[in-house]
DNA sequence: TTCTTACTTTAGGTAAGATTAAAAATTAGT
DNA sequence: ACTAATTTTTAATCTTACCTAAAGTAAGAA
């Protein structure tokens, strides 16, 4: 069995490779919070271990075969933030820190139990897809609500899991998945955006609306 | 955060506390399945950290904090097996292990939640006690089913753990807690039983015996 | 009382995964 | 193209948790 240490490169990786083509040292350990040191010894172990293309001063790819791990782990990760939310009643600012932990360490039958009694679902409560057993993800393109067009009817369709305090807050003002959505006004200068959702007026920061991703209808 | 090792190695003392006074180095080795040495140097750390009491050559105790830890494991992993038994429906078999890997890294949250849920249980689907937050745990004395008195009603109150294969087999033929059972007789020197529950009778060795704990009705 | 045996501890080592500090490579700016 | 700034890697350590081999302790048998 892979650490709980490698699966979290590998899921960082998967994470940061869908922006960049290829991952740097600096970024990983921005994202995990430790020295770029321990991340270049930890790459070359990835590299040993054939789960990552790894060249020096390059950058680092997934392999194949790491991107089957990151992809059971990301179907670990959303499934239980689901299961969380949806069995056990936990709010949505707290699903992502538990599931964070308890993904490394269910089994693969805890996770087709809770798939089943989820119904096979498509996407976590925060909206990210769950990847398929077989390790399939439906490719969906979502757009920031700061890109939308002016008084469209458009339905959230993702928030960003990155910052707790913002998904508390989503949570807490009703700005969730599934909620349809309007923007009346954008002010110019990256300013604030003035929203309609659930029959209110509200108004919320650029950079806010920019962690809200939405579809048309 | 104590490390699972730290949590393994209180949990193994608490158990084996139970029937010795003063634990010995040997006993957790075994039980562990790591060697003498490995345990002498866990011990001195877990005394620094005032969680046993240890005397070198005289085994060790735990102490009140080394206790409390103990029993929060505990509660942990007998909740998770009822859970994982009567949410998740895992069978009685896989339980055991499932839990002993969870039990360290679900939230306290997670647990009230489950305790919640199953309506503050007192008992394990193996028929331990399971303890409460506040570390108070039912005593309860049972009788292995092989010094049982023959042609008197019993019921089933608990089921070894130890191991697996038996726990397996007990629930294939359905020896498992809340069942009633009469011992028919007992073949000398330590030889099988014959049985009697869920209307049928039944021949099990002296050992599969000596793992079924049972109480007059 | 000493010998034997079983248990326990010490000493020295390994591996994973992290650290800091210093060296080397890359990228940018003029 | 050359220097400066930024990244990245190397080198040397640390901690946790395990190991084996050797030495030390305790306790019963001779």
């Amino acid at each position: 069995m892979l650490s709980q240490s490698v699966q979290d490169y590998l899921k960082t990786i998967y994470k940061l490779q869908e922006n960049t083509s290829a991952v740097s040292t600096t970024q990983i350990a921005k994202e995990l919070d430790i020295s770029g040191a321990s991340v270049t010894g930890m790459l070359k172990r990835l590299a040993a271990m054939k789960l990552v293309d790894y060249n020096s001063y390059k950058g680092v790819r997934l392999t194949e075969d790491g991107t089957k791990v990151a992809l059971e782990i990301l179907r670990h990760h959303r499934l239980l933030e689901l299961y969380l939310k949806e069995s056990l009643g936990f709010s949505l600012a707290k699903v992502h820190d538990e599931a964070c932990r308890l993904e490394h360490y269910v089994s693969d039958e805890f996770v087709e139990r809770i798939d089943d009694l989820l119904g096979r679902p498509e996407y976590s409560p925060l909206g990210n897809p769950i990847p398929t057993k077989e390790g399939r993800i439906p490719e969906s393109s979502y757009l920031p609500v700061t890109d939308a067009e002016l008084n469209k009817q458009y339905i959230i369709k993702r928030i960003a899991d990155d910052n707790h305090e913002m998904v508390a807050y989503f949570e807490e003002v009703g700005l969730i998945p599934g909620v349809d959505i309007m923007v009346l006004s954008k002010a110019p200068f990256n300013g604030p955006l003035t929203i309609k959702y659930s029959g209110k007026e509200y108004i919320v920061g650029n950079e806010v609306g920019r962690n809200i991703y939405v579809d048309a209808i």
